[in-house]
DNA sequence: AAAACGGGGGC
DNA sequence: GCCCCAGTTTT
C-alpha cells in the first residue's frame, strides 16, 4: 500500500507549518556554533540519544574543548567524565580521540566534506556524515536518521527496515532540492507529531496522505 | 543477522 | 518496570 500522492506534496505542506513547533538540536545551534566540527561533535554525541540531553550536554565539552586539538589535549577519560549522560560514552569519547588524531594529521584540523572521507573517521556511518555535509556545508546529501526512516515508511513511499536502503530510495524518488531539507522537516515532525508510538493523528495537517503503516508500533 | 555500547526520560 | 532515544561497530 503506498500513496497516491506525491512525496513533495506532503513535504511542501510539512514545511508550511514547520515554524510552529519546536525545532531539533542542530537547528537550535546558533549560526555562530553550526561550524562542521561542532556538527560532527554533536552528531556524535546524539546518537541513540535524546537530542534534548544532547543540547544539554555537549555545551559542556564545548567550554572545554572547541577544536581537534583542544579535544586531544581534554584526554579520554576527561571527555567521558564531560558527557557521561548521554550513553555509550566510553565508545563516543574514543571515536572523538581518534577524529581529532585523524583530522589534525589527514586535514590540517578541518573536517572534511567529502562523504567518502567522512564515513572513514570512526564512528561516524552515513547518518552523521551526511548531517555534517547537509547542516555543516550546505552540501547535497539526505540524511536518514530513526525519524526520516520512520516516517517515509510509514507514510507508504518507501517499504523497508533498514535505513541506508530508505536512504537509496529517497534518493531516486527525491527531488535535489528536497535532499538537505527533508531531514529538518522530518525530524522535526517526528519529535512533534508523528512519534514511534501513540503519533497524533487527530491533529496531524497531513494526516490524509498518509497510509500510517506501523502506526501503532515502531520499528 | 544479531549483539553490544548505556544513561536518562516518558508513561 | 518497560520502551525509546537525530546509530555504528563488532561478532
Amino acid at each position: 500500500m503506498t500513496s497516491s500522492f506525491p512525496i513533495t506534496t506532503v513535504l511542501d505542506l510539512i514545511e508550511a507549518t514547520l515554524p510552529s513547533f519546536n525545532q531539533p538540536l542542530i537547528d537550535q545551534m546558533s549560526a555562530e556554533q553550526q561550524t562542521p566540527f561542532r556538527i560532527l561533535v554533536a552528531t556524535l554525541l546524539s546518537l541513540r540519544t535524546k537530542d534534548t540531553l544532547t543540547a544539554v550536554v555537549a555545551p559542556r565539552l564545548f567550554a572545554h574543548a572547541d577544536t581537534p586539538a583542544a579535544m586531544l589535549a581534554l584526554g579520554e577519560q576527561r571527555i567521558a567524565e564531560l558527557i557521561y549522560p548521554v550513553g555509550f560514552y566510553h565508545n563516543k569519547a574514543r571515536s572523538l580521540i581518534a577524529i581529532a588524531h585523524m583530522l589534525l594529521e589527514r586535514y590540517n584540523g578541518a573536517v572534511p566534506s567529502d562523504l567518502e572521507a567522512l564515513l572513514t573517521l570512526p564512528g561516524v556511518g552515513r547518518k552523521t556524515a551526511n548531517l555534517v555535509r547537509t547542516a555543516g556545508f550546505g552540501l547535497p546529501g539526505i540524511c536518514v536518521d530513526i525519524h526520516v526512516h520512520r516516517i517515509t515508511n510509514r507514510w507508504g513511499y518507501v517499504a523497508t527496515k533498514d535505513p541506508d536502503a530508505t536512504e537509496m530510495a529517497l534518493r531516486t524518488m527525491l527531488p535535489a532540492q528536497y535532499w538537505i531539507p527533508i531531514n529538518r522537516l522530518l525530524v522535526t515532525w517526528g519529535q512533534n507529531i508523528c512519534h514511534p508510538t501513540s503519533p497524533r493523528c487527530s491533529t496531524c495537517p497531513v494526516a490524509t496522505y498518509c497510509a500510517r503503516i506501523g502506526v501503532t508500533r515502531s520499528r
